[in-house]
DNA sequence: ACCTGAACACCGTTCAAGT
DNA sequence: ACCTGAACACCGTTCAAGT
């Protein structure tokens, strides 16, 4: 029995890179979509461009066109990318109540933002399409039709759910578009002095992941202020 | 006496275009950042370049720098611009509950963003920095704290509120940050085949507007639930 | 003080060509 | 089938120069 670690797990029949010639990989959209998120996530969005790209990759700047149409097709893949690092546990146990479920979703969301800052934007504008998403919102919309809600309310509560996790995203975690802006210091000195009340609240310091919590719990309660009272435990009074 | 349409109301000395030379008015950095946002609402984001822009202004591409120190500045110009718009008066009397001014203050910033879908990645990645939003904050926290909200709790409301609005807007506007998404009618396709209840619940239709008021409500709710039972009037049970 | 114009180091993409 | 390389039409920005 061979004990070592490396035995076959990497891959079936993946060539190892002693005899061949190339030090890469061979070329593949999902290889180039790999690097590229890793440039992206390392170096920033600015410094992807397909030239880069191609030296990155080792090859031809123009040999990524063979896989790729355009940088659009590149974007487009990065954003999939992205989605599909989303892992909801379908059948979890965990998600047994609607709230959990939502919960689960919308930090799984976070998180995986987190990791990406710098595709924000390109995901931000790209239309929901992942079926990890979409997945989701067949599992939400049944899930809180059984508790009552209405179809439109459940495609609304996921929906601002989403927005919100966005959005809060981009205040966390966006270095501005461009360059650096003006420094914390300086920010703080000019609300303290024309903003005092402001600055008091400030005083407590910033902390996102609070933050977040309190309106992802306030989403989820006000939302279910809307639910009528079913179940079949009786409607009294 | 004249009683010409035009009699003085553009201004008090501004010289017609009749006997000067110049067509376009005097170049400053307001009228470059004002014209560029015209461009970025009218062509879109991807058609301003400093070139461009140049020519828009019957100027040589160079002008502009002498006004702003680079691409990076007139971002940060159009961004300051859009934030300009929201005006919240702030002595107003239809603010007289700490709920309404928070709402107009949401709605406000929804329907400015509304006037630029492009300029959302730029606005989302920048941080809040204007005066309209840190003088609504400070008012915020005052407002909230009469009524009983905690200066941490006033500035998650209002944080809440923004990111959600923003990441909404996200969802709502933009065009795909370099082309078109797949047509709306393949998407309902392959939804249909594969979520059928996500598909029932999109059947009655994308309101945004019912989504985002729907949101806003609920986040508002969820929020008034964390506030003790104040004011002077009695905390009986 | 305000604007011009050439020049530099980049882009994304087309197209014909190589193996 | 897969990759190369020259070429084209763009960029933002520097720098020296004009008025």
């Amino acid at each position: 029995m061979i004990r070592n670690a490396a035995n076959g797990l990497s891959g079936p029949s993946e060539p190892r890179d002693s005899a061949r010639r190339p030090v890469r990989p061979a070329l593949s959209r999902d290889f180039i979509i790999k690097t590229a998120l890793e440039m992206v996530d390392t170096r920033g969005i600015g410094q992807l461009s397909m030239r880069k790209l191609g030296a990155e990759l080792g090859v031809d700047p123009m040999a990524i066109y063979y896989y790729l149409p355009n940088k659009q097709a590149l974007f487009d893949g990065l954003v999939e990318a992205v989605y599909a690092e989303i892992q909801i546990d379908v059948d979890g146990e965990a998600s047994d109540s609607w709230r959990s479920t939502l919960v689960a979703f919308a930090r799984q969301l976070r998180t995986v933002l987190g990791r990406h800052p710098d595709m924000l934007p390109m995901v931000a504008t790209r239309p929901v399409f992942s079926p990890a998403v979409l997945g989701f919102g067949e599992r939400a919309v049944v899930q809180l039709g059984a508790v009552g809600f209405t179809g439109q309310q459940a495609l609304q509560l996921v929906n601002c759910l989403r927005t919100f996790t966005v959005g809060h995203a981009f205040a966390e975690l966006s270095e501005p578009v461009g360059a650096p802006a003006p420094s914390q210091d300086e920010v703080a000195a000019v609300i303290a002095e024309r903003y005092p009340k402001l600055a008091d609240a400030i005083a407590g310091g910033y902390q996102p992941d609070v933050e977040y919590e309190a309106g992802l719990q306030a989403m989820l309660d006000g939302f279910e202020l809307l639910r009528p009272p079913a179940g079949e435990a009786g409607p009294g009074s």
